[in-house]
DNA sequence: ACGAACATACCGACCGGTCGGTATTGTATG
DNA sequence: CATACAATACCGACCGGTCGGTATGTTCGT
C-alpha cells in the first residue's frame, strides 16, 4: 500500500518493543514467536530485522528499554525521599497485587523475574542485565530502610539488607503464587503476610 | 543393537524419566527436546511412545515420579515429628545450599518453581499438580510450626500460615537468586537472610 | 504364536533468519 | 526550485533445521 509510508521508525520500533515484551510475557523469551510479534506489531519479518539484529538483540532491548523503567516506575521511584519506607512498600504491593489482579496480568506473573528464571542460565546478556537490576533493587530498598532508621520509623536493629533481600524474595514469591495458585484470594494473602512481615520491622 | 532386547520396561521407563527430568530442569519443560531425551537414555522416540503417550504425559510423570518424590524427601520429611520446626528448617536450607552448591546444580534453580513459573499459565495439568504441591508444602511448614508453638519452641504470637508462605517465598527467592546472581556468595547470603528471620520466631 | 518392548524411517508444521526488491525520505547540487 | 542520488524503512517469499508425533518393522520372553 503505498502512501501509508509515513517513515516513523521510532514508532515501529516501539511497537515492536511493545509486541515483543507481551508476547514474552505470555510465552517466555524462547517459546516467544517472531512471527506472532510481528504480526501483532502489524510490521513483517525484514521490519524487525531493520530495526534489531535478531531475537536475541530484540529480547536485550526489551529488557532495558520496556522492563527497567517499569521496575524504577513500580518499585523504585515509590522509595525514593521517603521516611517511611514500610508503608511505602507496603502500599506499592498492595497496590499493584490490586491492579495486576484487576488487569488479568498477575496470571502470567513478573516480568522480570520470568526473564530471570528462563533465561539466566542460558544467556550471559541476560543473566548480566538481570542481575544487576535486582541488585539495583534490593539496594534501593536497603537505602530507604536505612533512611527510615535515621529518621525514626525503622528499628535500629534491623538488618537492612537481609530485609531487603526477604522483601524481593517476597515479590517474587507473590506473583509467582498467583501464577501457580491462579487464586487472588490466596495472592492477597500472600501480600498480606509480607505486609504483617514488614510490620515487624517498624519503631 | 539386537541381543540388548533384556525386557526391563521399568529400568528403560526410569532411565526416560530421568533423562527427562534433567532435560527439562536445564532447558525448561517447552523448549525441551524428546530427541534430546532419548538419546540421553539410550532409547528412541518409539521406546518413548511406547511408555508416554505424549511430551505433556511425560511431563506429567516427571512431576508426579520425579519431582514430588524430591519434594517429600528435602522439605517434607525433615519436618515430621519434629518438635523444634525452626532448626529442622534452617538446618535444611543451609543444608540444601551447600549441597546445590556443590553439585552445581543451584544455577539451574528449582526444579519445581521453574514448572511452576513456566507451564502453570500455559497448561492445566501442570498448574494443579504445582498448586497442590505447593500447597502441601505450606501446610507441612504452618503444621510444623504450630507443633512447634505447643512444644514452647515457636513464640505463641506467631501466624503460622503467614510464616509458612515466606518461608516458601524464600525458597523460591534463594534458588531464584542463584541462579540469576551465579554466585554462591550471594546465595548463601540470601539463606542466611531467610535463616535470621526464622530465629525472630524462636520462644 | 503372540503381544510387549522397543527400533527405524519419516511426516507436516513451525522456527529464526536471509535476501532481493520497493517505496519513501533527506540532501547535495545545478 | 527542480532534480539526481544515496540512505533509510520496510516488504514478503524463501531457506535449512528442529520440533513433536506417527506408521511400520523387528526382536524377544512366555
Amino acid at each position: 500500500m503505498p502512501g501509508t509510508h509515513t517513515t516513523r521508525p521510532d514508532a515501529t520500533r516501539a511497537k515492536l518493543l511493545d509486541a515483543a515484551f507481551a508476547e514474552i510475557h505470555r510465552h517466555g523469551f524462547q517459546a516467544a514467536s517472531l512471527n506472532h510479534i510481528v504480526a501483532a506489531a502489524g510490521v513483517t519479518k525484514g521490519g524487525l530485522f531493520h530495526h534489531f539484529s535478531g531475537k536475541q538483540a530484540l529480547g536485550y532491548a526489551v529488557l532495558d528499554e520496556v522492563i527497567a523503567p517499569l521496575l524504577v516506575e513500580r518499585w523504585l521511584a515509590p522509595l525514593t525521599d521517603t521516611d517511611d519506607p514500610i508503608t511505602a512498600l507496603q502500599r506499592a504491593f498492595r497496590r499493584y497485587i490490586r491492579t495486576d489482579i484487576a488487569s488479568g496480568h498477575w496470571v502470567q506473573g513478573c516480568p522480570m523475574n520470568n526473564l530471570a528464571q528462563e533465561m539466566s542460565p542460558l544467556d550471559e546478556g541476560f543473566r548480566t542485565r538481570l542481575d544487576a537490576f535486582y541488585a539495583t533493587w534490593r539496594d534501593a530498598i536497603a537505602t530507604a530502610l536505612k533512611r527510615g532508621q535515621r529518621a525514626g520509623t525503622v528499628r535500629p536493629d534491623v538488618n537492612v539488607r537481609g530485609a531487603a533481600t526477604l522483601v524481593v524474595f517476597s515479590q517474587m514469591g507473590i506473583w509467582g503464587t498467583g501464577k501457580y495458585s491462579q487464586d487472588p484470594k490466596l495472592m492477597t494473602q500472600a501480600g498480606e503476610a509480607l505486609c504483617a512481615y514488614l510490620d515487624t520491622l517498624r519503631r
